[in-house]
RNA sequence: GCUGGUGUAGCUCAGCGGCAGAGCAGCUGAUUCGUAAUCAGCAGGUCGUCGGUUCAAAUCCGACCACCAGCUCCA
């Protein structure tokens, strides 16, 4: 008996019956068979020790392979598990899957982890590593399955497997004594995994709800050569090493204080990031077509009512009485443009109208998930509104992302991918307007040939939204823009157009943001850049650094100059050795050192250090100012 | 909010029942120097807050506050 494997080239081969991946990579290559990680066999993923189960195709995947990462981290999870089994036999195991950068397991144990723990527990896995163990699969009926669990007191098992639906395969998986139920599929034998690191420890509710029972769960990560644990170890200490909390002082940007948790306070160097990118979306936005407008941040608590917030938003919200009535602070801007827009009567022609903000909301976020800059309880939106005609709803999209991208990539130099979320459970109208809503939203990304993920039931509560995921120079990503298309606040505050017709018409309002807040964003400038801003938004952008007091005067003209010239210069008149001044401004990341000597006083020239590429020689001040402003208006990254 | 951890000078940290400490930063003085730290001196503290134990608390115990790592949530 013979089987056809069909390779992803077309080619076709014949191999005895029951052959395993495994066996058939082992024919074609050693190499091949060694990285390989797991097949995929019709489409679906497939272990190496798995027979086939007839005719198939085939296609071998190894760690360069997403799918393969994912199957490679879980294996290792399940180590994870016998290790911690066989040294704690009390704890009981919940689920341990495998995630973007690694993996983890939850368990039940009497007593938190500690780093000591960790270390014996690594111990343990190396010596489930190094005896190499089969990992096998088999199936069971559900009685049998939940037998084994229960035999074994896996209480949590006992529940993943009743939650299971009837007709579905359980399937466990079995390395030495240890057996885990799991749908697979695994590496071969726990000799593969070759680097691994357990990271840290927290707690995590069971299901991830609240409600239920606190686990501890152990994070970790595995690489099939000690080189890429090595990368990704360096990858997570530079992510600290650039922390916006740390370089947010060191720079003197910002600061948070026990007088407010999660209300930032922004210092002078702080305020001239924030002026430079508010000045940068004004120019852009009116460019494109938008008014500026500033709504209060305190108003009645009706209003909050009228608009849907109250219901669905108030245990965010704070709120305050004025002369015996009560007031909400708002957590968002859209009531108030609601308000301008209706301060007076509106025709078709207008339309659209796009009414920018820059507005300062406060949120009662808890307390624990407040982060730097990251999470805040007030931030500043740079939010809009554009209130247009239903037919103008997916052009108006479409422009909005056209400025997102030229913002995102062209300006920062980021690169982004977008996500659809839809109508969630707690959610204001019907079904159909909703769907209405979703849809204009995938045309407009479709029109434009946009791949997007899509999160069902994520969607904000007054409608559904795209959602701009930016990724940094550490290949991190950070939700920042968001689009969101709202039939329900023009109905609920019964704004109207006059049409062509003559008749009053119900406008479609759609909010949207770019930067998403500003701290959120200067915060993930600093990541990104390491605290070592673009030109244009350097606090400071030119240092100069007189070698003696005999220089001091000159110095200060070349300071003065530029200043006048509309640079950022500040002069180092200290009593200290000029490598002392040079590495002071090096720390603080200046993009440009100005030395000034006996040479520069006599030529009228200056010495041009820049931060990354050190000395660049002599230039005339006329020259370097020339150098500068063109860096800045370019915008130059 | 929940679990675990941490709060000592502006910053980084030592001290862990018996006099509050170091380096850097700051101030003063000397030095006048060419591309990442010149030398010397001085000053700096409610040891997060409140309470308890003790002859004695930064140190031990409790509560609270803040921060950190996660969970959950989100711009």
């Amino acid at each position: 008996m013979t089987m056809k494997i069909t390779f992803k080239d077309g080619t076709i081969v014949n191999y005895p019956a029951g052959v395993t991946p495994l066996e058939v990579a082992r024919s074609l290559s050693p190499r091949l068979a060694k990285e390989v990680v797991v097949a995929r066999v019709n489409g679906r993923l497939h272990g190496l020790n798995e027979p086939l189960p007839g005719d198939a195709s085939l296609e071998f995947l190894t760690f360069e392979d997403e799918d393969a990462r994912m199957v490679y981290r879980h294996s290792t999870s399940h180590v994870l598990a016998q290790a911690v089994k066989r040294l704690y036999p009390e704890a009981r195991l919940a689920i341990g899957p495998a995630i973007s950068d690694g993996f983890y397991y939850d368990f039940d144990v009497p007593r938190a982890f500690t780093p000591e723990d960790l270390e014996r527990i690594e111990k343990e896995m190396q010596a489930i590593i190094a005896a190499d163990l089969p990992i096998e699969r088999f199936e069971l009926p559900r009685e049998e399955a939940l037998q084994l669990a229960q035999g074994a007191g896996e209480n949590y098992k006992v529940e993943l497997i009743s939650a299971l639906a009837p007709n579905e395969v359980i399937s466990f998986y079995r390395q030495g004594e240890f057996v885990d139920l799991c749908t697979g599929p695994h590496l071969p034998s726990t000799g593969r995994i070759k680097s691994f690191k357990l990271l840290n420890v927290a707690g995590a509710y069971w299901r991830g709800d609240e409600q239920n029972k606190m686990l501890q769960r152990i994070y970790g990560t595995s690489f099939p050569k000690a080189s890429l644990l090595k990368e990704y170890l360096f990858r997570l200490e530079e992510a600290k090493r650039r922390d916006h909390r740390k370089l947010g002082a060191e720079l003197d940007l910002f600061s948070i204080h026990e007088a407010g948790p999660g209300f930032p306070f922004f210092h002078p160097k702080g305020m001239v990031l924030r002026n430079e990118l508010e000045r940068f979306w004004r120019e852009e936005h009116a460019k494109n077509g938008y008014q500026e407008i500033r709504t209060p941040i305190i108003l009645r608590q009706e209003l909050w009512e009228r608009s849907g917030h109250w219901d669905h938003y108030k245990e965010n919200m704070y709120f305050t009485s004025i002369d015996g009535e009560n007031y909400a602070v708002k957590p968002m801007n859209c009531p108030g443009g609601v308000l301008v827009y209706r301060s007076k009567p509106h025709s078709y022609r207008e339309l659209p109208i796009r009414l920018g903000e820059l507005g300062l909301v406060h949120r009662h976020e808890l307390s624990g998930v407040l982060h730097g800059l990251m999470r805040v309880r007030c931030f500043t939106q740079d939010d809009a509104h554009i209130f247009c005609r239903p037919e103008q709803v997916e052009a108006e999209i479409a422009r909005i992302i056209d400025l997102t991208e030229y913002f995102y990539r062209e300006v920062f130099g980021f690169d982004y991918h977008v996500e659809l979320s839809t109508k969630p459970e707690k959610a204001m109208g019907s079904n159909e307007i909703w769907e209405l809503a979703t849809s204009a939203l995938r045309g407009a990304l479709e029109a434009r040939g946009l791949d997007y993920r899509v999160n069902e039931g994520d969607g904000a509560f007054y409608g559904p939204k795209i959602d701009f995921h930016l990724r940094d120079c550490l290949g991190r990503t950070w939700q920042c823009g968001t689009i969101q298309v709202d039939f329900l606040m023009p109905e609920k505050f019964e704004l109207a157009y006059i049409g062509e017709d003559g008749e009053r018409h119900r406008p479609v309002m759609i909010h949207r943001v770019i930067y998403g807040s500003l701290e959120r964003f200067i915060a993930i400038l600093i990541e990104h850049f390491a605290g070592a801003f673009p030109v244009w938004l350097a606090p400071v952008q030119v240092r100069v650094l007189p070698i003696t007091d005999r220089h001091a005067a000159y110095g200060r003209e070349v300071a003065e100059t530029l200043r006048r010239a509309g640079v950022r210069a500040e002069f180092d008149g200290r009593n200290e050795k000029v490598g002392y001044k040079i590495r002071e401004a090096q720390v603080q990341k200046i993009p440009y050192m100005l030395v000034v000597g006996d040479r520069e006083v006599e030529s009228g020239t200056v010495s041009v250090r820049h931060r990354a590429k050190g000395d660049l020689g002599a230039a005339s001040l006329e020259g370097f100012a020339d150098r500068i402003l063109g860096e800045i208006n370019a915008k130059t990254r």
